[in-house]
DNA sequence: TCTTATTTGTTCGTATGTATT
DNA sequence: GAATACATACGAACAAATAAG
């Protein structure tokens, strides 16, 4: 017969409540039992449910709030599809304003973008790839994005003050196309992209924007766009929860 | 003045550790003090020590063993070039059996690969995706590979009977060039490859595999190969430790 | 081989803090 | 203000794995 591989309760509890979940016992949006009840139920002390939750809600799965309680989370699955994501057509699709809007609204939710517009100084890694002196001053572009109101990705793009300065890219709108239309008008249209992907967690600073905790993972993508002739026009650093996005690459 | 986020003492734990380990006090493949010592170095008890390390764990960056200690991890980040990745030179690149063996081999390390071969029924997902039907046997190449020893990833690719029964598919040693050069000489060879990237908590049997902890991540992608004409000829669904890897897409 | 000390894993009971209702 | 509910911390205890003798 089978060997058994004893597990420690919590992880069982773990178990237990996730199947509890799938089978619809608790459906997404509903409020879990308290932690005492679920405690009694299991035959366990409150701390052991309390980590078994604490794994769940790093899983993405439930989100425990104090003096609430434990809500299921529904999470629709935000589907990335990087093939064509900067073909001219998709990006100018009517109604759509980009990519990141197409595939929000794919999903029945309410897009929306807060973008900001600064100089800074750029950070060393962003400087070695746009080849300027770390730190030199760098247009950046933050566009905070969500769902429904919920925050979902972050994204900044740094571009070298000697391409964009003084044009439109260093204007909060951009206009029809966006950055990568008015990069080809100054004859430096983007012919490569790279993209690297990395799990990591969050910084202090993402924990807020994108209100997680910081026991969760985040996708860490790092986008090279590269112009005719090998010139890299921009670096874009996108910040999004691991567990809401699917990544998809052709 | 800024308000202070007031934190936790286990996170502040968590970020002491990491700097330290950052500092090069506790180099790669060191042991860490054990638990009482750092309880009494930052003034909390151990079970407060304990659980900042299951984090670090969690993370990846340490590995606590029982009765012995808890090292720092010293297994570089491994790089996956998706681009090219299939190019046939890549794959008969001399000394090298595939695009995974030379990755590991440009870290210094030594790859190796445990293939088996088997004829399964295809699951669900697959089965859709190969357009047979779901339960019908298919054939699985499973592959567990690692590098100086350490698990590092598991591929099992998914090819149809119809196609690849019978041939050198089929047996343990695909001769050079690997599957996609048999594929290719039989008339269906890839020309379009998609590949979905997913980040969860590992499955029960990858743990034992991948010799990993439950709570910590996994990137989970599935390749979809498509020949001329649009035929699905093979879907390889891969596993890997997210901490330990590094995604790049071109 | 057996024993013992060391070290981490897990659970318990209790207490306190903090946010929400 | 009071009740409810989750977050964190402490101290203690025992289990399990490892290492040393």
């Amino acid at each position: 017969m089978p060997v058994e591989k004893p597990r420690s309760e919590y992880r069982q509890v773990v178990a237990l409540l996730r199947a509890a979940i799938a089978d619809g016992e608790f459906p997404p949006g509903a409020l879990l039992p308290a932690e005492p009840v679920l405690a009694e139920r299991f035959g366990v002390t409150r701390a052991t449910v309390n980590r078994a939750l604490a794994m769940l809600r790093t899983e993405g799965l439930v989100r425990p709030e104090r003096g609430r309680g434990t809500t299921v989370n529904e999470l629709p699955i935000i589907r990335r599809e990087s093939a064509g994501r900067q073909a001219q057509g998709v990006r100018e699709a009517e109604g759509s304003r980009g990519a990141f809007d197409a595939e929000i609204r794919g999903l029945g939710l309410v897009p929306e973008a807060v973008v900001s517009v600064a100089e800074v100084a750029a950070p060393a890694e962003v400087a070695l790839l746009l080849g300027v002196e770390a730190g030199e001053p760098v247009l950046a572009r933050v566009r905070e994005m969500s769902a429904d109101g919920v925050p979902v990705q972050l994204a900044t793009s740094y571009l070298p003050l000697g391409i964009v300065g003084g044009t439109r890219i260093a204007e909060v709108d951009t206009g029809p196309g966006g950055t990568y239309s008015r990069l080809g008008e100054l004859g430096y249209a983007p012919v490569e992209f790279t993209e690297t992907v990395r799990v990591r967690t969050p910084a202090e600073d993402e924990v807020v924007a994108l209100r997680m905790d910081e026991d969760q993972r985040v996708f860490a993508i790092t986008r090279v766009a590269v112009a005719e002739g090998g010139r890299v026009v921009e670096v874009n650093r996108i910040v999004a929860p691991a567990h809401q996005w699917e990544l998809v690459f052709s």
